[in-house]
DNA sequence: TCGATGTATCGACAGATGTCAATACGACTG
DNA sequence: CAGTCGTATTGACATCTGTCGATACATCGA
């Protein structure tokens, strides 16, 4: 499962990604949605808020379970949600796994509900 | 309840409304969260794409029960839920509830998750 | 190889969420 | 005033979601 979302930060050109003019359709809208779900939750906006505030912008599970105040577990679940909405990158680098915010993603959902 | 956010299109001034180089709080990520909620639906991401597609940028809910194929009240509580976040406005004039779209309302909750 | 450490997965459970049918509310029309 | 029409609310239900404890997996050090 986890389809790749096709809606990453280096938003192809072709102005508008949406069909221009027109509302999105179904299969669009999921997309949107799934990306915008990702950051419907406090805890995750804190995560990624976290991340972002970070001196090298990115930070392992280690780092981010006492400031949410949450189990490892969950930690865990809450980053690989999104990392599957495109908003966040996963790198394991020796026994940690570090995070990175995925800059221009949320922008880039965002530009694709409301083309101006 | 529904608390009214402070979160809307015209965001005062003040440069950066989180705490700036720091991450968010507990409360300020619910306060973000509640919008992007909103958002996390795939239905309430054609209604607010169909009102911003539309001609005259507003919409009845009479004009949005066919496009998204749901009933009369599941789209008037979506509606509500989206009203709410601070995402749409609702104008009764006469029979019909108008409803527009908040230019801004979605970018002012991006940046103040990830300021940049 | 063995133990320790950081992370992911599994199973379970309470609470939230999306949807509908039925119904109530409000405003116009005759 | 009574009927009609557009919308909102209520109650119910199946499903999804966030959380945890237990446990498995992976990597490093001795």
């Amino acid at each position: 499962m986890t389809t790749t979302l096709p809606l990453t930060a280096d938003t192809t050109g072709a102005c508008c990604g949406s069909v221009a003019h027109g509302a999105v359709d179904a299969a669009g809208a999921e997309q949107i949605a799934r990306v915008f779900k990702a950051l419907g939750d406090p805890t995750r906006v804190r995560l990624l808020s976290l991340i972002a505030a970070s001196d090298d912008h990115e930070a392992c599970i280690c780092d981010l379970t006492e400031p949410v105040g949450l189990t490892q577990p969950t930690v865990s679940h809450h980053m690989k949600l999104l990392v599957d909405a495109g908003l966040a990158t996963r790198e394991q680098r020796g026994r940690w796994a570090y995070y990175r915010v995925v800059e221009g993603a949320l922008s880039a959902a965002a530009q694709s509900l409301v083309p101006r």
